[in-house]
DNA sequence: CACTAATAGTTAGTTAAACAACTAAATAAT
DNA sequence: ATTATTTAGTTGTTTAACTAACTATTAGTG
């Protein structure tokens, strides 16, 4: 039962504050370490380091937007010369999306910034409230989902 | 220790993929009940609710965001008819906010919409859950104020 | 009292997200 | 086979966030 839970809870939980201030910092971190990207960037990156050379839509998927943002995120990366579009050979409405040189050698600075971040926000939390978070948002998610 | 956890949960926590889902929740529950305001305009009018005629820079504060955004939000929230700007008598820098009949009138049904929302994602988690996640945040939070 | 600091708010510019409407190409249906 | 439908991606428009730079007013210091 969630009764229980005071307007300021609701308001917490639903509002993302701690999202807006993870974000702040995650971008601050990576300005700090001269990495030109920004959290939403990274997003993408993050797909394609494990699966180079895969369409739009599937970045859009694996990401969580829709395809207009990932357009844009594209157009930005490209831009900054992390990857390129490659039209597909067999299907010409696709793009394959390919990390450069450089987005693959970034990798590593870059997941770097991430994992201290993350290291940082988590610090003092216990292994058990991390395991209760990841229950919490599977269940969320599986409720968004159901509608 | 955080060590244990994998990418795919790093990446859930720090790229606020669940707060993305929710706010598009929201935002749609909204429009479904024929509300013209949008997630953010709501924690602008949660303020104002429960301390009508504040200046902007605490909107600022209550909300977490800067004071361009609280600007903009306002600016919105204005010609939508749920606010006036005054000018406070004393510090004429200062712009005190206060909620329209309209505005004042909006609370019951806008948030009907929030805790219906809220309900549905929480379905299925438990009061200790809740708890958990609670406690989390507020970690969270503690360890972001100390950098 | 004059000059500097800080505070409140706005404006400009960039990135990002959503929705809607669109083009182009591939698949399915009759 | 031709038409209709689905899929992939882009473009346009609105809202929102951040940073930086700005105006105006108040507070603090010499």
């Amino acid at each position: 039962m969630t009764s229980k839970l005071s307007f300021e809870e609701k308001y917490n939980l639903l509002t993302g504050r701690i999202f807006m201030h993870t974000t702040r910092l995650l971008n601050h971190n990576f300005k700090a370490s001269g990495i030109d990207i920004t959290k939403e960037q990274w997003t993408v990156l993050a797909v394609l380091w494990q699966h180079d050379g895969v369409p739009q839509h599937i970045i859009a998927d694996e990401t969580g937007r829709d395809k207009p943002s990932i357009t844009r995120l594209l157009d930005n990366l490209e831009k900054l010369g992390y990857i390129v579009r490659r039209a597909d050979a067999n299907d010409r409405r696709v793009n394959s999306i390919f990390l450069t040189p450089k987005g693959v050698k970034s990798e590593k600075k870059i997941m770097a910034v991430v994992d201290e971040t993350f290291t940082n926000l988590t610090d003092r939390l216990t292994e058990k409230q991390m395991q209760s978070v990841r229950e919490v948002f599977k269940t969320i998610y599986s409720n968004i989902e159901k509608r």
